[in-house]
RNA sequence: GACCCCGUAGCUCAGCUGGAUAGAGCAGCGGACUUCUAAUCCGCAGGUCGCAGGUUCGAAUCCUGCCGGGGUCGCCA
């Protein structure tokens, strides 16, 4: 049960009432009307502002709408006490026992509890990670990667149908520089002593790999030819190793995707000027000459007619050039055939995790996508900042050229990938992290994945006494539900259900605003709250979670104890984290 | 020159799409360990929400203009 939309509803009704009866004008607008729990429970349970909302269109006074809706909602079942309060206010308190029903709905549901139909089957197709295939994974990679993928599970959790898919950048000049740093490790494997890496290769080692891996499948096939002869095959032998690799970096936290689409294979199939021909039709590609990019002008600069994209039209700053002036696409072409593609493939909602230094490039593809989709597609973009990775309070030199960046792998080794995934999520994606690497091991309340794993560990630990102490009590969660949970009646256990109860709203609101980081901010709340009372059972005995003396009553407990369990599972479950039994 | 992020307690950050007296953790101060693991909990203290206007019954939140930090701006992806 959704509490919060239960009693949406009902107000929304009650207003449609008052219209009918003549009471308030018809058809007025209810979008801006919430029910919500007030920031200061003292307030009550819920809080709705309605009469604010509607008493200027209504043409009344706030607070006489207020008493007017006020007296129809104390009328509704599990309604207790309605006062209206501040200037127009409706203040809800409810009956305890709503708040056992919730608890013993998240019993019934257990770790999916927060799951909705919110999405309605809608096809969303989130594209994360897509980095290029020229090397593994890094720390910031893994960032995009991790609010990708819980944003994909929250997505699915509200009931969207998710695809999970990443986009291969494999026919930019990168690939080219990496057939050729490959091509030079392979005549290393071979032999020949290549001195040190020219400028404009990729230096690292893990090429080392390719070049002898690709020696033993070919053995000396590319030696002494020119170049044009090998790149397409080198180039192909090291894309599939630096996908492997990048694959099972994915792997090493978590992340498996559903839908890998290459570039390259989108060009050669003609997809491009497929695109270039529907643009074309619609009048919406021209040849003309572009003004000097402002700012730093590049010194090789010149005008010439090129092929734009009308992006003006649709918003954007400056119509976008289509190619090259050596003829090949810009990055764009291929990119807006690949957009069309996700959006034939069915998805009504596109959503692109990117790094935040792609942020000049948003305004052309929210553009490009809604040209090619007649505005029927909708578009987001997640940017994620940079991840400063941290050690003994002092930032973690990162330099490809040095050889000291830190791949993923590495991290993970150290860290496990859960508190990784974890990590990752406590901040706004736009906001820059700071990754400590020794803090986010560290065993205390400052510790955000400890503070919750201990959580739900605790609880896992109370079941665990039971079961093995108590063995007469119900232990299923479902004859758990059966349970007389109206023994429970302190207000710190009435807290606790409450906080729970609005774990699905706060799912909904997370999904809706693809914001994934609010799930760990309430977990960490949540975990306070069960904390908290658990430590009180230390000084008044009478509070604990275990009483033999009084099976049914702490039957009850164990109810609540079960529930913050599966509340806790629940979200982890969203970023991909293991709940931990026991705490070592 | 333009566009995109960010600016909230000494520090690191939340703030539920405009609600009531702006909240957590750390650091500081004071308390609770014969327990269902004190790896925890309770209390105190700490604020001109960058600045100035505007919209509104009501603004940290929306709009405008400044200030400060970061990013981007044809042939990189």
């Amino acid at each position: 049960m959704h509490v919060f939309k239960y009693f949406q509803d009902i107000v929304t009704k009650e207003i449609e009432a008052m219209g009918a009866a003549g009471e308030l004008p018809g058809g007025l607008d209810l979008g801006r009307v919430t029910v919500e729990p007030p920031r200061d429970a003292a307030h009550g349970d819920l809080s709705t502002n309605a009469a604010l909302v509607l008493a200027k269109p209504a043409g009344r006074k706030p607070r006489d709408l207020a008493e007017a809706l006020a007296a129809r909602l104390s009328q509704v079942p599990d309604v207790t006490e309605v006062t209206v309060a501040g200037p127009g206010f409706i203040n809800l308190r409810l009956d305890e026992d709503l708040w056992r029903r919730c608890l013993a709905d998240v019993l019934r549901a257990g770790p999916d509890y927060g799951a909705s139909t919110l999405g309605a089957g809608r096809k969303v197709n989130v594209e994360y990670v897509s980095t290029n295939p020229t090397g593994p994974l890094t720390v910031g990679h893994a960032r995009g990667a991790v609010v990708g993928d819980a944003l994909a599970s929250l997505l699915a959790k509200v009931g969207f149908e998710v695809t999970r898919e990443y986009y291969i950048n494999d026919a930019g000049a990168q690939v080219d520089t990496l057939a050729r740093s490959t091509h030079l490790r392979y005549r290393e494997a071979l032999g020949e002593t290549i001195g040190g890496i020219p400028e404009g290769y990729y230096p690292g080692a893990y090429l080392k790999d390719v070049g002898r891996a690709l020696a033993e499948r070919d053995g000396d096939k590319w030696l002494g030819r020119p170049e044009p002869e090998w790149l397409g095959e080198v180039r192909r032998f090291a894309i599939d190793a630096m996908m492997d690799l990048i694959r099972q970096g994915l792997a090493d936290i978590g992340i498996r995707q559903d839908v890998f689409s290459s570039e390259r294979a989108l060009v050669e199939s003609g997809g491009v000027e497929a695109v270039l021909e529907t643009l074309e039709a619609r009048d919406l590609v021209y040849t003309g000459v572009l003004e000097p990019p402002k700012g730093q002008t590049p010194e090789d600069w010149e005008a010439r007619p090129q092929t734009l994209f009308r992006a003006t039209r649709f918003g954007d700053d400056v119509d976008r050039p289509l190619k090259k002036s050596d003829g090949s696409w810009t990055y764009l072409a291929p990119d807006m055939a690949y957009h069309l593609d996700k959006f034939r493939r069915g998805a009504e909602i596109m959503i692109d995790v990117w790094g935040a230094d792609h942020g000049g490039y948003v305004k052309r593809m929210t553009a490009a996508v809604e040209a090619l989709t007649e505005g029927k597609a909708e578009f987001k973009v997640l940017f994620c900042q940079l991840v400063k990775l941290m050690r003994h309070g002092e930032p973690v030199k990162m330099s490809k050229r040095a050889g000291t960046f830190v791949t993923l792998k590495e991290v993970v080794d150290e860290v496990g990938k859960d508190v990784l995934r974890f990590i990752m999520l406590t901040r706004k994606n736009d906001a820059p992290l700071d990754f400590d690497l020794e803090g986010v091991l560290e065993k205390s309340r400052d510790n955000p994945v400890f503070y919750v794993q201990y959580a739900h560990a605790r609880a896992r630990s109370v079941l665990r006494h039971a079961a093995a102490e108590l063995p007469d009590l119900p232990r299923d969660p479902t004859a758990l539900a059966g349970a007389p949970l109206d023994l429970l009646t302190d207000s710190d256990e009435l807290a606790l259900m409450k906080r729970m109860a609005e774990w699905p709203r706060l799912v909904e609101s997370a999904a809706e605003a693809y914001e994934p980081h609010r799930i760990a901010f309430f977990l960490y709340d949540f975990a306070a709250t069960f904390h908290g009372l658990w430590t009180r059972g230390k000084d008044e005995t009478a509070l604990r979670f275990l009483l033999p003396d009084e099976p049914e009553r702490t039957a009850a407990r164990l109810a609540l104890v079960q529930a913050v369990a599966f509340t806790v599972a629940s979200g982890l479950q969203i970023f991909g984290v293991e709940p931990v039994e026991e705490m070592r």
